[in-house]
DNA sequence: CTGTTAGCGCTTTCAA
DNA sequence: TTGAAAGCGCTAACAG
């Protein structure tokens, strides 16, 4: 069962594979209506499928993106891979999503395994080791884009939350102290966390308010349940909590109902990251929504920009995007 | 900015681009100790990466698998995705991950595509249009394996749930009369949905209940309100409700709270899909889980021996798995 | 308007 | 143990 070729079509049509080929690329002004009704028939007749492989192994171009995801258990992470693959759909290109579980050994065999591969672009929440291999992929103009995070001293754009910005908003949304501030490990420096942090405690900062740091946790989820009871166990319990992520705010959900705090009365609550059922929830929870859609179009239009080698604008490095607060009952 | 080849890494190891590729191949039996190490170091040197595009035009495999999603947006596709993704990886396999949105044209066309990229194989949620292509994918030896749904009359296996299982799991574990069940537009035959519903009928047929279709509701996600609407407003309105996936959950929860019933004394709840808020909502919601870890390493091994070859000493076509009753507080 | 020809980067006989 | 050469399926000058 051989497949068919160019040849093959070529043949059946009497004519020559360069034909066949210019044909297939649409370049019709220069043959004859008859030629390319030929051609027509013999595919059809053939059911020749073209090997794009072999186009993309001339052409050194597959469109395909390499999309490694840090932590793909996370709604975010979930619902800026759908986004992504609609926008790139648009374009006629198509994703390989990898996951790198947040460990860089996965994360450079992966990014690795898709350059051989020969994707045309990679976007990436990057773990925020392999430094020297970022730099190196800058160095050698493949494009590339962070999501989520981003890194240091390294020449590539990062689309992201503006994290300030969201605990700022939090942080003044609480009506009550004090405010304990919770987010997956800090083990390794990833960006969202260690922004939400620092912001947090901006935030208390410019409101005069103390910075204790027995309010401030970070964990794997399973730890969250030994988190939690030192924090309810404090002399003064937190009157707010932050959740920094929707893993998090599982955990504290699960945690609040087995030990049956009443939310807004004992502990108001705001979490990072809408999910859907913080409406239905009851209380309803105060959520600070990442933008999705516009973010995803952005990393992508960004990608696809360097990709067909389209001078930006501008060279701006950063793009940060205001979180949007919606308010529900958890903080009344 | 050249890329190194083969070639270069021949030249400056003084060798042949021959021996190079039995290097790259792993096959030393046949080559000095000394040759291999100077290619070892051509290769660091210049930081040679094949280009496995070339590699797979010859060798005829990529190493890729085309996923087909039908709708990206259900707990179950994204979980499953990630359950693939995983097992896959351990093979040494990436995945492209299209969705088709239930929508039979683009499924089509993502799959003429993903053939034309010369995937190995192929997982489709199939929308149940397309037979033909599926018929003819079938008989060129594509391997291919459904989940979630199968295809009448196509010999393709198929991983799904047991259904009519799970909806005489449901219908045993409700206390009250009469009992409802909503599921996501029927307008396409799509396996899960029309099952569950005919698993339904036949459960209440099995205990002698009376089967009343002013109880039997599908229709899109925006359109719940209405349905749920008429549902709660017949003269016996239902005690107990299915939600056939967990769009149909969302939607229920809404109204629920928006209507202020009472869950379970107004009306008791079983959502099929285990989202992971179904334990911290109060009550806490019973629903019927979907093994999803082994059903993708079903799908996986299935495909991965077709892939491979292997005969399977079974040809059984249709792999059903036993859903997974969580009870919680929103039956008793 | 169409055909000839030379690759893209790699693998694989077959000879040496 | 290594190298020469053909070829995977397609594209793109260049000639005619």
């Amino acid at each position: 069962m051989k497949k068919t070729t160019i040849a093959d079509v070529a043949q059946y049509a009497n004519v020559s594979n360069s034909t066949v080929s210019q044909y297939l690329n649409k370049r019709y002004e220069y043959m004859s209506a008859e030629t390319r009704k030929k051609i027509e028939e013999a595919i059809e007749a053939l059911q020749y499928r073209p090997n794009l492989m072999a186009r993309s192994l001339k052409q050194k171009s597959t469109f395909t993106i390499g999309i490694i995801v840090a932590n793909i258990i996370h709604d975010f992470s979930t619902k800026i891979i759908n986004a992504l693959e609609a926008e790139f759909d648009k374009e006629g290109f198509h994703m390989i999503v990898c996951n790198s579980a947040d460990n860089p050994k996965k994360e450079k065999k992966h990014i690795e395994t898709l350059l051989e591969k020969q994707v045309d672009g990679l976007i990436v929440f990057p773990t925020g080791e392999n430094k020297n291999l970022y730099i190196r992929l800058h160095q050698q103009a493949m494009p590339i884009v962070f999501i989520d995070r981003f890194i240091e001293g390294v020449d590539i754009p990062a689309v992201l939350l503006d994290n300030f910005s969201a605990m700022n908003t939090a942080v003044e949304t609480f009506r009550k102290q004090p405010i304990a501030f919770i987010t997956t490990s800090l083990a390794l420096p990833i960006t969202p966390r260690v922004e939400r942090l620092e912001g947090f405690r901006q935030a208390l900062r410019n409101r005069n308010l103390l910075i204790d740091e027995r309010y401030i946790k970070n964990g794997e989820p399973a730890e969250m349940t030994e988190i939690f009871n030192q924090l309810f166990t404090l002399e003064q319990p937190p009157r707010g909590i932050i959740a920094a992520n929707d893993r998090i705010f599982q955990e504290l959900m699960l945690y609040i109902k087995k030990r049956n705090l009443h939310v807004p009365n004992d502990v108001q609550v705001i979490a990072v990251d809408d999910v859907p059922y913080a409406n239905f929830l009851t209380p309803s929870i105060t959520t600070l929504q990442q933008p999705i859609l516009p973010m995803a179009q952005k990393a992508a239009s960004l990608l696809l920009a360097k990709i067909k080698k389209e001078q930006l604008a501008d060279d701006q490095k950063l793009y940060r995007f205001k979180p949007i607060l919606i308010q529900r009952d958890s903080t009344n």
